[in-house]
DNA sequence: GTATTATTGCAACACAGTCGCATTAGTTGG
DNA sequence: CCAACTAATGCGACTGTGTTGCAATAATAC
């Protein structure tokens, strides 16, 4: 595990998370941050706070990497079984309780599922 | 829909996922294909070709595009309901015959499921 | 306070993907 | 078969995202 010295953008950058109840991009996070937070230091810290369990990320539209606190995650791993929805009107995405049934193959060990819904979410429904 | 001419690239391209048993991404298409075909030329086919109902894309690890021939889309709408897996050893990616459960969810209306698996293939494993 | 070194900012870079435009080459009609 | 039309292509330039090396800064331990 990489040290964690208390810096102002790490502070910073877990408060965005907190503060959201949504994942966040790295531009997301960028746009909750004082406009001199480098660019670098933001990748650098989430893919610190990801190898250290605190974030995991997973990919949502347009290939974009969203972030988000953990829960369930340890260190160790990242549990990776719950599923993530994307609302393709207004783009916000959230975690969801729910797990994932992953299904029985004969031919593949599957170790991980990564799975994103697209729909609309209750805001934009109206 | 498009015009398609039947050109050579075009069928190159075509025959590059014909040959193929996996999902190929930009990359791996341009390497199935002779040296002098130009980038932008594959980006527009793929994008065309997706846009037909011909073939499918999905994203998988490291934000990888990855296209696919498609059996059970229409040009209305590309039927995205089934898995992918993706071997974390040689990176292969393969569409599956498994249909995805879509949970059901209070405040959200779910139109799509992207479903990627991951972890060890059948060769990687021995 | 001082020493140590993790963290940061900067600038340069790498790379994927896009776009405008001039050229090439399918296709259609005669 | 030829000419006209225009889709498709190749090229080069560009954009945006993410990475890296290095020198400067600042958090921590003593």
């Amino acid at each position: 595990m990489g040290v964690h010295r208390k810096t102002r953008n790490l502070e910073l950058v877990l408060d965005a998370f907190r503060n959201a109840q949504e994942a966040l991009s790295v531009q997301l996070v960028m746009e909750r941050l004082p406009a001199d937070v480098n660019r670098s230091t933001v990748y650098r810290l989430l893919d610190r706070l990801e190898d250290d369990g605190l974030v995991h990320s997973f990919l949502a539209s347009e290939n974009i990497k969203f972030y988000a606190l953990c829960k369930e995650c340890t260190q160790s791993g990242h549990v990776n079984r719950h599923a993530h929805f994307q609302c393709t009107s207004c783009s916000q995405v959230v975690c969801l309780e729910q797990q994932v049934a992953v299904p029985m193959l004969n031919q593949y060990r599957v170790d991980e599922a990564q799975v994103l819904l697209k729909g609309q979410c209750a805001t934009c429904m109206r």
